[in-house]
DNA sequence: ACCTGAACACCGTTCAAGT
DNA sequence: ACCTGAACACCGTTCAAGT
């Protein structure tokens, strides 16, 4: 670590001039996520974490709030698995699951989507996926928004009270049981109305 | 409001002494939370709107934090109506519906509420009542707890999405059919994992 | 008990200026 | 294009001191 850093001095001795672009601030803003959570998360930490004055992160963002935004998509890109052709119930349990997967992954996941959400900058790709699964296998499009929204509330809340608990007393209960549980309930209510319009 | 103003300072005039009790200082945090948004409501601003010092607040309340507890623990029980016996369906869709009005009753109800649980403090009296109603009516613990958390996350994100969109474009579509279309599909869902237990 | 006054260690953001 | 340096207007919280 201190050996890399020793070659760049080397090969470039007067001006190392480690400058950034946008995807690196928003991937070392991930990696402070991790470090600090949310809360910790601020410009001007993310700035001395680079060695770089606070003001120059103005330069590759508009504010922290299109920060988060793009963290936010970001998470969620990398997140992403290829898509399988099943049956609408198993496409959606598995896009479930790799959602809830991808929010587990980074600490204070749930919380940084749903403040992204709220601010209404990114994290709504798995929405529009959801939605597009239901209105391809007969649901019209008032069902196929509403019950896509349902299914998403559903694995945000979940993450967002497991994340909520912290690390602590995240043995207990069997949550990927729970987690099961409650996607069957909904899955099992969009089977009704999906039979009712067919 | 200027007159009653003038009454008082008439008769004490030399030390009006407003001293307040921790009902007040939550009552005014909610009454500035509906002016200024939960962005906006800083300890500092809501010593200002009291008269007081910053750090007058801390005798009052321990950290933030546990003000913003007990500010969504009062809007929740000033939200909260008798209750009626019915068949479990309607018990728990007024209920939600009870909870979905008492968050839009206040600005960023539904991020406060979220802010609240997420730190561990307050905001889960809802989810306990619906999962004792759960468990009256045949639902084995396991299902009455994901049940009403599967209820809770619903609302709650049905409510969050629907403030984050802001005041402007809150027309558009017909909230209250979407709501309802949402709460069947999961009512739905117990429905069937009811009937399986019963 | 309830509050003041002052301080500490932070924030996000802007803006002129440098290279 | 990317960054520095300095400033502005804020934060939450603590603590000795007053009444």
């Amino acid at each position: 670590m201190g050996y890399l850093n020793d070659v760049q001095v080397r090969l470039c001795p007067v001006s190392v001039t480690t400058r950034y672009r946008r995807a690196d601030v928003i991937g070392r803003a991930i990696d402070l996520l991790d470090e600090v959570g949310l809360s910790g998360l601020s410009m001007r930490r993310l700035a001395g974490d680079l060695g770089v004055q606070p003001s120059a992160l103005y330069h590759h963002v508009a504010s922290k709030q299109e920060l988060l935004g793009a963290v936010a998509d970001e998470i969620l890109a990398r997140g992403r698995r290829s898509t399988e052709v099943l049956g609408w119930q198993d496409e959606l349990r598995l896009t479930c699951l790799e959602l809830r997967d991808t929010m587990l992954r980074h600490r204070d996941g749930a919380a940084l989507i749903a403040l992204a959400r709220a601010e209404g900058v990114g994290g709504d790709e798995p929405l529009r996926r959801m939605a597009s699964v239901l209105a391809f296998n007969g649901a019209d499009p008032e069902l196929a928004r509403v019950g896509a929204r349902t299914l998403f509330h559903f694995v945000f809340g979940h993450v967002a009270d497991r994340q909520a608990q912290g690390v602590v007393s995240a043995g207990g209960r069997d949550e990927s049981a729970d987690f099961a549980t409650g996607l069957g309930i909904v899955l099992g209510g969009l089977e009704g109305r999906l039979a009712q319009h067919a």
